[in-house]
DNA sequence: ATAAATTGTTAGATTAGACTAACAAATTTT
DNA sequence: AAAATTTGTTAGTCTAATCTAACAATTTAT
């Protein structure tokens, strides 16, 4: 119940792969971490010790059930911290992710039990992703990808799946946040950008790319 | 201009210890960290590498001006943080300490310049202690003990010298805070204890132990 | 079914930060 | 001044987390 930042980082990302991909391989988690093969098959030995990783040789890595919930209370403490500094602290979503990160491998509880409460307990972080619970449970979002709409769907911007620093710089230069209600005005067969409205801007150009990183509802 | 968590605890023990001490020995220093000698003398080295440290064998302990003002900027981020987390998220003071101690680490220019446009500039910590300047320079406060003062006195709580957990708790069970305005009775000549009046509390008794960990004006 | 490419493991080295044991210098006591 | 004590340094070991090089297993392509 006691892990070192590294073995908490190792545990975020795997619960993040298997999430996204299913089946995770060292290969994956290395590239994903920049870490080296090596470091991280020794890496999940030790996780594997601790009970917190599935380990057996050339088989995909798993998290144990104890492993996915202490990586939830990480990720929890992450979603936590990011709409604590957005709502409180009035950073901008686009820098608290890396601050976010740090302030994860706190070790207090009544930091972060504060913070939920000055919160109203919030369900989503900043970016729309959705907050574990105390026990380290995520609810999976249901929503549709923006790219998945047609021409004439008014639907509400409600999170997304890209939230690097250069996407959401991207998203700030238009006026896009969280909760826009966008109308979708045209759908460009040729290379799938879409032509939208919201909030005062009218006829936005939203290239494929851009569309399939925006989830709405 | 890039430290480790390790480096930095060492710098701010040092800064400490040579404010209250004067001249550090490698000796003090390895009790006061709980690290052994032969460690800290490796440290030593290391930061006198990076020009932190004037270190010469044998001789006493001193800072450069450069790791100076290095540890200053970690104690202004420690009491920013104990500042914030008493004021903006109301948590008690004797549970500050431990938290800020993990948080004084996070690198981020923005959190911290929030932190501190968030509480208006603020000059000390919540225990009353100075919190140093964007430069890293902390303005030595010129307070007298409790323990300094003569029956009749009446004097304002302004700070404390033990801020220990153990400390504040006592003083919170006798309603003892910063701004506390403290009427001296009496003072026992033969234990130099300490009879005081201050809001609501009528003919408190106070050890001159107590006493001494208290800072008035 | 082989061969080639990719993925994963083992072995051995490195760095930061800790330790103990042994020795040396400085300080204090006698 | 000599002896005893304390303080500080050096040398060598350990663990966590990283790496590279070499080899082995698995997967993919031919
Ligand atoms: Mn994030
Ligand atoms: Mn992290
Ligand atoms: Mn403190
Ligand atoms: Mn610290």
């Amino acid at each position: 119940m006691n892990h070192s930042l590294t073995e908490e980082n190792y545990l975020k990302a795997l619960f993040h792969l298997e999430k996204n991909m299913g089946e995770v391989s060292v290969n994956e988690l290395s590239k994903n971490l920049d870490i080296k093969m090596p470091t991280v098959t020794a890496m999940m030995k030790k996780l594997s010790d601790k009970k917190l990783v599935a380990y057996q040789k050339y088989k995909p890595l798993k998290l144990t059930d104890k492993g996915r919930r202490e990586a939830g209370l990480i990720i929890r403490k992450h979603r936590l911290t990011e709409m604590f500094l957005v709502e409180k602290m009035k950073i901008g979503w686009e820098e608290v992710h890396d601050i976010a990160e740090q302030i994860e491998h706190i070790k207090s509880t009544v930091l972060f039990e504060k913070m939920d409460e000055l919160l109203g307990f919030p369900s989503i972080d900043p970016h729309g992703s959705p907050i574990p619970d105390r026990k380290g449970i995520m609810n999976k979002y249901s929503y549709r990808k923006l790219s998945d709409c047609k021409s004439g769907d008014r639907v509400k911007l409600s999170a997304l799946i890209n939230t690097s620093n250069e996407f959401l710089k991207f998203l700030n230069a238009r006026f896009l946040k969280l909760g826009v209600k966008i109308s979708i005005n045209h759908v460009e067969p040729f290379d799938g950008s879409m032509n939208v409205s919201y909030s005062g801007r009218k006829n936005e150009l939203l290239s494929h790319l851009v569309c399939e990183q925006i989830l709405v509802e």
